[in-house]
DNA sequence: GGATTGAGCCGTTCCTGGAG
DNA sequence: CTCCAGGAACGGCTCAATCC
């Protein structure tokens, strides 16, 4: 037995049945910007010694070790990095673990979150919130697509009191788990002798639900904090320590029986969960609220904002004047508020900057709402204590109505005896949105098999016709078009929040998708006028933009507007059938949005062309991505004249050397790394065969055998072969 | 330095269609 | 019908460009 009193090495030791027993470990930074992740793997024995003296090269993703060892205590201290370890054994990602050495969960008082609807909204809840005394820090935050939430971290104190309640309510299930406390919480581990792989999610998912922990802790490579090693990432650090020894190891069976493991009530859980998930499309919005397990939601219907303001519009007048769409835009934005409104009185006394009312979208007793003179806008509307705002007529009408903003501009000129005509240039854009809205109605499943396939997935046919609408809404000017066709803008952001997506990722590669088969247009952006790119006019289409969100005053974000991709929306009836032809090519080439929706991967795939017109930047496709497709097809082309045939895995297995040239100039040879192979393979395998091969997938064990594959497994495998 | 955007890589989770 | 591999979605992280 050894000595020393060394916690994380007695710890370590419970969860391993040898001296040699490899454990994985990691460090994340625990602030922003703090760095990269490392991984490190120890043999227990090698950590039988002082923590300060803990310390190795971490080994990169690509396997090869760092230049500069480690210490981990002072990297942990002085860095700010948090340091893990993988509880179960084999390795550090999911496919590696090959044994289970216990069963925990991780649960967390310091935070709550709660979703909301709106800025005021937010703000209103983070006062209340502050005024129970229960927190040290409540914040109001926007995600990018602008939904908003209210973040409040507890008190010590309230940390304190939660983690005693927990303790003592659970003091008959915790009886023999090792009980860790960190700053937030507790890592509660039961060690486990004979638990399998598959069941081990089973029952993490059990325990999530019977202890409210943190539900995104279940994977089976999971990483938990070393006790001894410094949490910091609050204020003030806190030492992570082991709150009760164990050395109790559970079977399966004592486990599930001493615990109640119950799958049927896990199932009846996750189904009430599902349902409270649901989220309404279109119509109907929902507000979730989640408490500080993460786990308990409710869900309200939210009101439609502004149906019910009590604000009032003045009647169309006879028409004096007929202009175009944007020359009343000009003119409504030049005129003041008190102009369309009735009802309450929004006009500025002479000799006054501005005027008080009422505000018609909250209850107000006291006017806490005011119109004044902008140095940019001819008036504003702004209420101090809803903060809803506008810079114009339009937005006010907007939020009341809920109506589009072309709809708008035409119904507030009516007001003022101004009827929007269309140039002929309008009135042809008009047909190209009108076909289009109809060419989706048409039967294309029958029509058009390839592109119905790619676009009746995935509600791409929603992207299509937003996108479509957008176009037609957004009508800019003449003199702003490409190919005689409305360009407009559009930020992934904001189509993500549009179309209730979660992933603004996901929209960039359906957007991708939509061009590369050519319903839409990428304008190049030399085509693009100068004035359009300068500040100032992209404010002024920000601010188009912040009226649609019928948000608070935009001044702030106005500012931010850079990257911007200009769209225009093709005739999709006239060009059915190239679309119908690039989806043919497409689905025949194999093409797939994960390996093949990058520059890269396009450009091999469909050439450089089509890749170009996607994807606008003057990314170059890399040298060695190259250089490793020549020695691939190399071998591709020996092993087929040998033996007749190519197994995938093989040449992924295979040990490959290429050439590459370095920075100064040298000529050095490297080794692909699995990944490289998997890379050129996935991305570029069906355009490097050129047209004598094909690639057949075989699943049943006859068909294998024919290859040389002996294993009894329903794996598929991919072979090379003669066309 | 912070914010924001499009774009990249990588790993996990959810879902589906085809093989057996 | 079941089962599972692969596709799509999602989320974490980085990075460069860009502006205040």
């Amino acid at each position: 037995m050894s000595s020393n009193n060394n916690i994380a090495y007695k710890f370590l030791s419970l969860f391993s049945s040898s001296e040699d027993e490899e454990f994985h470990f990691r460090t994340f930074p625990e602030q922003k910007g703090g760095g990269y992740a490392k991984n490190f793997v120890h043999k227990l024995d090698e950590l039988n010694k002082d923590i300060s003296k803990w310390s190795s090269q971490a080994i990169k993703r690509d396997g090869t070790p760092e230049k500069y060892p480690t210490h981990y205590k002072s990297y942990n201290e002085k860095k700010k990095h948090g340091f893990y370890f993988v509880v179960n054994f084999g390795g550090s990602t999911d496919d590696k673990i090959k044994k289970i050495r216990a069963f925990y969960i991780d649960v967390d008082f310091a935070k709550e979150k709660h979703s909301v609807n709106s800025e005021g909204e937010a703000q209103k809840l983070a006062g209340e919130l502050k005024e129970t005394g229960r927190y040290k820090k409540v914040q109001v935050n926007r995600t990018k697509s602008g939904n908003h939430f209210v973040t409040a971290r507890f008190t010590k104190k309230e940390v304190l009191l939660a983690k005693n309640e927990f303790l003592d309510k659970h003091s008959e299930a915790f009886k023999d788990a090792l009980i860790v406390e960190t700053y937030s919480g507790f890592h509660i581990y039961w060690l486990v002798s004979n638990c399998s792989i598959s069941l081990f999610a089973k029952i993490e998912e059990y325990l999530i639900f019977k202890f409210k922990s943190d539900p995104q802790v279940k994977n089976l490579s999971r990483v938990l904090r070393v006790p001894e090693f410094v949490h910091q990432k609050y204020e003030e650090p806190f030492q992570i320590r082991v709150l009760q020894w164990t050395e109790r190891r559970f079977t399966v069976d004592e486990f599930t029986s001493e615990l109640n493991v119950n799958f049927q009530w896990v199932e009846e859980q996750k189904k009430k969960e599902k349902v409270l998930q649901t989220k309404g499309y279109g119509k109907k919005s929902f507000k979730e609220v989640i408490d500080h397990t993460g786990l308990e939601r409710t869900v309200t219907e939210t009101e439609f904002k502004g149906k019910n303001a009590d604000i009032e519009f003045v009647y169309p007048k006879p028409t004096v004047k007929k202009v175009t769409f944007s020359e009343a835009i000009q003119e409504i934005k030049s005129r003041p508020i008190s102009d369309f409104v009735s009802k309450p009185d929004m006009s500025i006394n002479p000799g006054e900057s501005k005027t008080r009312v009422c505000c018609p979208f909250h209850n107000d007793t006291n006017p806490s709402a005011e119109v004044f003179t902008s140095k940019r806008h001819q008036q504003v509307f702004y209420c101090h204590s809803c903060q809803v705002g506008t810079k114009d007529a339009i937005g006010l009408y907007m939020i009341k109505t809920h109506s589009s903003f072309r709809n708008t501009v035409k119904r507030l000129a009516a007001m003022i005896g101004i009827k929007v005509v269309k140039t002929e240039w309008e009135q042809d854009l008009k047909e190209i949105y009108d076909d289009n809205r109809e060419f989706l109605e048409q039967d294309l499943e029958l029509m058009y098999p390839n592109l119905y396939y790619y676009i009746s997935q995935y509600g791409r046919i929603t992207y299509l016709r937003y996108l479509n609408d957008k176009g037609s809404v957004n009508i800019l000017s003449e003199e702003f078009s490409y190919e005689e066709k409305n360009v407009y803008f559009a930020s992934m952001s904001f189509i993500k929040k549009e179309l209730n997506k979660k992933s603004v990722k996901t929209v960039h590669r359906t957007v991708c998708l939509l061009l590369l088969l050519g319903f839409f247009k990428r304008v190049p952006e030399e085509f693009i006028p100068e004035r359009f790119r300068k500040n100032a006019e992209i404010k002024r289409l920000d601010i188009k933009l912040e009226l649609k969100e019928q948000g608070p005053l935009g001044e702030k974000r106005a500012e931010f507007v850079r990257n911007i991709n200009f769209y225009i929306v093709q005739n999709w009836a006239d060009l059915a059938f190239e679309i119908e032809q690039m989806a043919f090519l497409l689905r025949e080439k194999g093409f797939s949005l994960n390996k093949h929706m990058n520059k890269i991967g396009l450009t091999k795939l469909m050439g450089e062309e089509i890749a170009n017109r996607v994807f606008q930047d003057d990314r170059r496709v890399n040298q060695k991505f190259d250089r490793l497709e020549e020695k691939i097809k190399e071998i591709v082309d020996t092993e087929i004249s040998e033996v007749g045939y190519c197994r995938v895995d093989d040449v992924l297995s295979r040990q490959i050397r290429y050439q590459i040239t370095e920075s100064d100039g040298k000529k050095k040879i490297k080794k692909a790394t699995f990944k490289e192979k998997e890379d050129v393979i996935t991305r570029s395998l069906s355009t490097i065969l050129e047209d004598k091969y094909i690639v057949k997938t075989v699943q049943s064990k006859e068909k294998k055998k024919l290859f040389g594959y002996t294993k009894n497994d329903t794996k598929k495998i991919k072979v090379i072969l003669n066309k």
